[in-house]
RNA sequence: GGGCGGUUGGCGCAGUUGGUUAGCGCGUUUGCUUGACAUGCAAAAGGUCACAGGUUCGAAUCCUGUACCGCCCACCA
């Protein structure tokens, strides 16, 4: 007798296995000419990362898709890695030195970059630690980080060729500026949110006018400290006359003039806008059109800088604005204040406002970069899932802007940009206030030279101390490359160029919407520019991880569950589990903690079910026939069972080739608990020693564990060793075939009737409440021959099951006397009762069931006697309403029937 | 301003091209120390599929509109 624990305890198996694997390196994966290449990249997760719930997500997906493919035969590569996570990294290390009363400038840009390292070194693999708690089949020899030396080169090389190129250049432009991290923001990296704040209306003197002025609108009445010019809309009538003529800048008490530009909106606010061409995106396309002067009022971090009045220098821009608030208040210049909610950008790390702000900083050219990139998607050879997503994705490839990826901190790619300090600044003053006209910076001209090394001179002037850009690269701009970059590209040894070839393209990658823009699209087009290739063919898209109210799931709001309690709480598959068996495609996923113990009462009943085979499992029996064909199964419930459990996998093999992982997993739960465990094992324990019930038992449970091994990868390990098994582990064991010749949908039917007749039986035993261990009789009438045998052979499944004493099969069968009567399509079930049954209310509870029937009768008749129906529905619909009918009519027949002989008062 | 998603029994959700008596989990009720499992077993109750129109022989499913909730995008001074 094998003594097996009544409960399953994940931490120790989770804990040997995962060894088990590492060690004989089945997560590794090699070219291999024989078979098909399978190849996820993973979304590096910051090195500052901590594991949250999305995590959870988003690889229990990758890694079942990977187990499954794996167990499918191809060669699969799981790539993980890190990401250097610029600002996210720098603004960790630079809280850790504040501890010591340190700035990072104390430091120096060699020392902090040492201690970054240092971090880096410490902290900077716990996320791949906790990716290893979740049971994720990384490649992990081939771990990759975005600050490898390799990696590096390919950045650099990346910026090289896409500058000689025109693809990245430099320009003067305004940008997105978080005065916290003191750096130069994308688009994508400033959020828009909501604000409520207020619309000031200011007046502005006319010039030579007396006491003329006109009234402007602004929610931001600092910066009206560098207005370079007055705007309205030429076709608006009341203004018209106002372009040309000069207004007094109040406070700074400068001449500006009054421009007509059609880009104003004449029904907002007064109909008239300051231009402020250094701190807005929308004035600075406006001075640009009209060759304004750009003047910046702040300093990096916010500060108004020298150029304002001498009052507001070194104000921080809101201490500014009530400042300026109060002054035009006193003059009589503010009309008047209005509450106004609009969306201001925010620093996706900080939180902190963004501020547009003039400079002069590196782009890439995305527009250009776009069209192969919109192409593929277009043509669908890359596809999303689901496919909203392409919507998205081709939208915001037509709004692009320039991508701002220079950077003003220290951790990160170093822009390989050398100036030479005479001759830019001699291009710098030459093109003082026309910066505007000239955008882009022509490198050549001022003297800017980007290159693998340090340039030994100037080719301009002979200089030999050249500098090198203080700058560094945006974090993504070493992201977009990951799936090239991560085999060694450009600079491929044989190994590596073969690898590139055989894992490039990779076939899917798992992300999360919000990272669609940032990372998504820009691997796309990265890929299509160097690669020539997209690299993946699809792209899984899937929900936010939400907490039970609906709301996004953050630290800050303390709504989060850590998923390594949950894994210590209840297990990882039961984590893996709850969290797939949730999420529809695309879909959000509210979590809460107690919809973890579905996943964890599912190991659970395998563990038992498991535990209840192996004790009884004869594992000479068990092993005697292990390719045993459909003819050597006779028995009804064997035959049921096997039909069943290959119609499973058929739908599970499906559902992931179609990344519906919630159908999946919900088929293996439905098909183990409510039909191989609720039917197939009671009914089994009257058998358990013959042959075919040994064999059935065992080669459904041992195939059954590798469906669910994607899913559950520890238990189903920890199952598939006690039992007989070929091979090392189930990991590496293959996915289990279709076999037809199993599937018989009569087989099903049979036992249907079968189930629903032992269902009747339960059912009256508990409306009369009759004791579970009170043996009873049983009569079933049936209407034809071959049910007749049916129910003879299956005499036992229902005797065992509903605890009938004697039960008697015939023919068109008479009620006895006293007899609870159920009826079922072309069957009727006697229990005689007598003296225990109220006859009223059996003769009520027959009536419902007729009445129910009947309106099922009506609606069916309905349908039957609409000629339309009938001409127009396709014949098999039509079939199928006959029978229907025909049935519904025998039945209620024998409700009636039986309900005579109750011979009510 | 534009786009997208959601609205299905008390709660959380499935429902793939329109066609079974609309499913599942949790919860609820009743009964069970049935020899794998009380993280269990058995039986049951509970829904006019947000609303209003339309298309169709037939609509939870397709179309139009409305309401509410949520998300994303946008140069809303």
């Amino acid at each position: 007798m094998i003594t097996i624990p009544p409960r399953y305890n994940p931490k120790q198996s989770e804990e040997k296995w995962y060894q088990f694997w590492e060690e004989n390196n089945f997560f590794h994966a090699e070219v291999d000419s024989k078979r098909k290449p399978y190849c996820i990249v993973i979304p590096p997760p910051n090195i500052t990362g901590i594991l949250h719930m999305g995590h959870a997500l988003n690889n229990t997906v990758q890694d079942i898709l990977i187990r499954f493919r794996r167990m499918q035969g191809y060669a699969t590569l799981w790539m993980p890695g890190t990401d250097h996570a610029g600002i996210a990294t720098q603004n960790v290390v630079e809280k850790e030195i504040a501890h010591e009363g340190l700035r990072r400038q104390d430091l120096g840009r060699e020392k902090f970059l040492e201690r970054t390292w240092l971090w880096k070194e410490k902290y900077g693999s716990t996320i791949i630690t906790q990716l290893k708690k979740l049971g994720c089949s990384c490649d992990w020899q081939r771990t990759r980080f975005t600050m490898d030396e390799q990696y590096s080169l390919a950045v650099t090389e990346v910026f090289i060729r896409l500058a000689e190129r025109g693809l990245i250049y430099k320009a003067n432009y305004i940008i997105n500026w978080c005065p916290r991290c003191q750096t130069a923001l994308s688009d994508e990296e400033s959020a828009h949110k909501e604000v409520k704040g207020n619309l000031y209306y200011i007046k502005y003197p006319l010039k030579d006018s007396g006491m003329d002025y006109i009234v402007v609108a602004t929610t931001r009445p600092e910066t009206m400290l560098g207005d370079t010019a007055v705007a309205v809309n030429p076709k608006d009538k009341r203004y018209k006359k106002l372009i040309g003529k000069t207004v007094i800048l109040p406070l700074v008490e400068e001449e500006i003039p009054i421009i007509g530009d059609s880009g104003v909106d004449p029904k907002f606010g007064t109909g008239i806008v300051k231009v402020t061409p250094a701190h807005d995106p929308n004035d600075f396309e406006i001075a640009r059109r009209h060759s304004l002067y750009a003047k910046i009022v702040m300093n990096p971090n916010a500060t108004m800088n020298q150029n304002v009045p001498l009052d507001y220098q070194r104000m921080d821009r809101f201490e500014a604005r009530e400042a300026i608030l109060e002054d035009l208040e006193e003059r009589g210049l503010l009309e008047k204040i209005v509450p106004h909610e609009h969306s201001v950008g925010h620093c996706y790390r900080c939180h902190t406002m963004v501020e547009p702000y003039f400079s002069e900083q590196w782009f890439v050219d995305m527009p250009k970069l776009a069209e192969a990139a919109e192409d593929i998607v277009k043509k669908g050879k890359l596809k999303f899932h689901p496919p909203r997503w392409k919507k998205v994705y081709l939208n915001w490839m037509k709004g692009l802007h320039g991508w701002c990826i220079s950077r003003q901190i220290w951790w990160g790619h170093r822009i390989p940009a050398w100036y030479c300090p005479d001759c830019k600044r001699a291009y710098d003053a030459a093109h003082k206030g026309k910066a505007l006209l000239t955008e882009r910076i022509d490198l050549l001209e001022a003297s800017i030279l980007v290159s693998l090394e340090n340039p030994k001179f100037c080719p301009r002037c002979g200089r030999t101390d050249l500098k090198q850009d203080e700058d560094v690269l945006d974090t993504w701009f070493s992201s977009w490359l990951w799936p090239f970059a991560i085999f060694g590209w450009p600079t491929l040894d044989k190994k590596q160029s073969e690898e590139l070839k055989y894992f490039y393209p990779t076939q899917v990658l798992v992300t999360a919407q919000e990272i669609i823009f940032f990372w998504v699209a820009r691997m796309i087009m990265a890929g299509m520019h160097f690669m020539k290739e997209a690299p993946f063919s699809d792209v899984y898209i899937h929900g936010t991880v939400r907490d039970i109210t609906g709301t996004k799931m953050s630290k800050s709001l303390g709504n989060i569950i850590d998923p390594l309690e949950i894994v210590k709480q209840y297990g990882c598959d039961a984590l893996r589990f709850s969290i797939i068996s949730l999420v529809a495609t695309g879909q959000d996923v509210n979590l809460a903690q107690n919809k973890f113990e579905g996943g964890r009462n599912f190991a659970n009943k395998i563990w038992n079910a498991a535990r209840f085979i192996l004790t009884n499992l004869d594992k000479e029996k068990a092993k005697a026939d292990l390719c045993l064909s459909a003819k050597d199964i006779t028995e009804l419930k064997e035959r049921w069972i096997l039909s069943r459990f290959y119609q499973t996998l058929d739908n599970v093999t499906k559902s992931l080739d179609n990344f519906r992982f919630n159908d999946a997993a919900k088929s293996c739960y439905e098909f183990f608990w409510h039909e191989f465990c609720d039917w197939y094992i009671e009914l089994a324990k009257k058998t358990i020693s013959s042959k075919q019930t040994q064999l059935v038992l065992y080669k459904v449970l041992e195939k059954t564990l590798r469906m669910l091994h994607p899913f559950m990868p520890f238990i189903t390990e920890e199952v598939w060793q006690s039992l007989p098994h070929e091979g090392k582990s189930i990991m590496i064991s293959p996915w289990p075939h279709v076999e037809k010749q199993f599937i018989d949908e009569k087989i099903d039917a049979q036992m249907q009737r079968i189930i629903s007749s032992i269902v009747a039986i339960r059912n009256i035993r508990s409306v009369w409440q009759i004791e579970t261990n009170k043996n009873i009789q049983a009569e079933i009438s049936v209407a034809s021959q071959a049910l007749e045998k049916l129910f003879s052979s299956c005499a036992s499944y229902i005797k065992d099951s509903a605890r009938i004493e004697s039960l008697k099969v015939g023919r068109n069968l008479k009620r006895p006397k006293g007899a609870a009567v159920a009826v079922l399509t072309d069957v009727e079930i006697f229990i005689p009762l007598e003296g225990i049954i109220n006859v009223e209310k059996e003769a009520r509870r027959l009536t419902q069931k007729r009445y129910d029937l009947e309106k099922l009768l009506e609606i069916t008749d309905k349908k039957l006697k609409n000629k339309e129906f009938i001409s127009k529905a396709p014949k098999e619909i039509v079939e199928r309403e006959k029978e229907k009918k025909e049935k519904l009519k025998d039945s209620i027949k024998k409700l009636k029937d039986n309900l005579k002989g109750f011979h009510l008062k």
